[in-house]
DNA sequence: TTGCGTGCAAAGGTTTTGCATGGCA
DNA sequence: TGCCATGCAAAACCTTTGCACGCAA
């Protein structure tokens, strides 16, 4: 599980305090530099890697040559559950869906693809931005 | 709609010739380095650029560091065209579906989402990679 | 003491841009 | 002739990595 470092409670602390946020790892590198012992910016990419990994965090790939974005989650289980994010609003959209359910089993049956539908982001434009 | 040149008229020549596939810019800029004028890696990207402006070439934007692939269409709207990356060997699947493009509408009717297709891959294990 | 976590700077990849040159009209 | 298009190299961008040092256990 590593250490206890000042660095990782300062990044996960303040993650909790924006959660739904999306947040880029420059940001949150800015972010941290004020106050308290300041975070290297290759210590936020290796702990945000390390949150997404473990189920905390979400991320989102930007365009080329724009940052991704993290969201933090706390590691709710998404199970049966997709996640809509709009380009507009920036929200991300959670969805209980038993169409949705028999999509990964079509995958799975026709294409033969194990469909990960926690790693899995649908892009868009929402319901509310459409107008 | 600008000059006529060699350049310009290898490049969509190259890319009607291989309608449907999928390219990234530097294996265009290869198949173009071989026979006839050579074509330069920013000449490539700055007509990429256009034709996408225009309709006539889709453009599909890859994982950090990866690069972006393009697709020749003509202009015409194509089938849905869905993309499965997998985790394992990290190949980039093409996929046209049927059942797929219903999923799309079933986004749109349910939820209200406006589904982007281009900007959506699904993420999982593949089934070379499943054995 | 052991060895992981960190910070800095450099490297790594793709894509964009500045500027001088060459080709189209 | 006038000016856009091109090519080269450098820059820009985000992200990853190498390495020495410091701190947790």
């Amino acid at each position: 599980m590593g250490y206890n470092t000042v660095q990782g409670k300062r990044i996960i602390s303040f993650l909790k305090g924006s959660a739904g946020e999306h947040l880029t790892a420059d940001e949150i590198f800015r972010r941290l530099a004020d106050g308290g012992t300041a975070v290297g910016k290759a210590t936020v990419y290796r702990w945000l890697d390390k949150l997404v990994m473990r189920g905390m965090v979400r991320q989102f790939s930007g365009e080329k040559n724009e940052s991704a974005c993290y969201q933090y989650t706390g590691g709710l289980k998404c199970d049966n559950h997709y996640h809509l994010k709009c380009f507009v609003c920036g929200r991300l959209l959670h969805v209980d869906c038993v169409y949705l359910d028999k999509v990964a089993e079509h995958i799975l049956d026709i294409h033969g693809f194990v469909l990960n539908e926690e790693k899995t982001t649908l892009y868009g434009i929402c319901a509310d931005c459409k107008k």
